[in-house]
DNA sequence: AATCGACTTGGGCGATCGACCAAACACTAG
DNA sequence: CTAGTGTTTGGTCGATCGCCCAAGTCGATT
């Protein structure tokens, strides 16, 4: 039908696969996912599982930075193209509120990030889309004249991804009842104290030095 | 030597048991504790845990609900102390750093959330100790004149478990980098936009009727 | 038609899992 | 000393796990 070659065939399952695996990790968790239900859910035999991969956990890091860093790309996108203040914060709204909508995939990152914690390789992977994002969304903040961009964006990342492990909890929560408070953080005005951080310093990108994007 | 009765030992191993649990899911995972190494770390033979539990989740789901417990007890505590603004949150942040401090905690809740959005009794146990504490907060707010007590207690929370997750990315995070804008949060000064949450309405506590207190 | 490489299949390996059980143990009350 | 209660032990059950492999299929190349 859609492929012709074997190897044509070969790409559609390993897609098939990773598209399995961003399911199953949000629904079941990253430790419950196994390459016998991974394989039914994708519509594959097992067997394939680890002649298209190296291993299940390598599957899995695979699955979620490609779906991490596609995410992260569009919000770099609709970063570098904000000008006002506090559109930053509004683009990346827009994401929690695509995201909050549909829960086959919300749990994904906070799946990601807790198994990051006790996998070296996919912490290095993930630790380094997320500092980049982070950086984005401070240089945006502190181009507008934010007062503390660093902290502000440190707060606004940790609230995203914890807005998504409460709402597992309280459904009734959406992203417009945090959108009012997240914006009001992102606004140049009022100070912060001055207790730390100086006025605005963001430092080096940690990602960009390297030529790989994309 | 601490034990005389089989019943004292019995409590004994049942204090073992869950205090194992609670440093497991935090080092290893929800998931990935299982009969055999949860009874190897409390020092205790294999067989035990499911005399003395009905069986490892419900093992699991106490130890969870147990330690969050204890600590949103002291949390509340401080909160309804707090007459100053900011004071509820600085409350709270006093809590952050200390179980940010302590790694072998730091991941419990998060896991526990994470766990409870897929087994609805723990779900049930979890989420009303999570609404207490935001109602808490929200009314601490109020109380000072916060415009907008309840997206804003939504958003301090879900900032502290989002953290905690963004911690085990980026090691260097510390509570001292959050704390000045959580505070600029919780101060009653500017509004939040008009948009939405009529000024101040806390709402009914979703756990206080019920005489279930200790 | 013969060959080749990429992919697929079904089966099986040892290990670990949650749960369960009968027997042994420890201690108290009568 | 006996009976009774609560705890502990060692072992076992069926199920599932990640991973591996020999044989088979299928389209492309020659």
């Amino acid at each position: 039908m859609t492929a012709r070659t074997s190897a044509d065939r070969g790409r559609a399952v390993r897609a098939r696969l990773l598209a399995a695996a961003r399911e199953l990790v949000s629904e079941i968790g990253w430790n419950a996912v196994s390459t016998r239900n991974l394989a039914e859910r994708a519509g594959v035999h097992a067997g394939l599982v680890h002649y298209h991969f190296e291993s299940l956990p390598a599957l899995l890091r695979q699955a979620a930075t490609e779906a991490m860093r596609t995410t992260l790309d569009e919000s770099a996108t609709w970063l570098s193209r904000a000008d006002d203040p506090a559109d930053g914060v509004e683009a990346l709204l827009n994401d929690l509120d695509r995201y909050a909508a549909d829960d086959p995939a919300s749990l994904l990152f906070v799946e990601a990030y807790l198994a990051a914690t006790r996998d070296p390789v996919l912490r290095a992977e993930i630790a380094g889309l997320m500092l980049g994002l982070r950086h984005d969304l401070a240089t945006a903040l502190a181009r507008a004249g934010h007062p503390a961009p660093e902290a502000t964006a440190v707060v606004v990342l940790a609230t995203f991804d914890g807005f998504m492990l409460h709402k597992g909890l309280d459904p009734e929560l959406s992203a417009a009842t945090i959108a009012p408070v997240l914006r009001r953080l992102a606004e140049a005005g009022a100070g912060v104290g001055s207790e730390s951080a100086p006025p605005a310093d963001v430092g080096p990108d940690p990602n960009e030095p390297k030529g790989e994007q994309r």
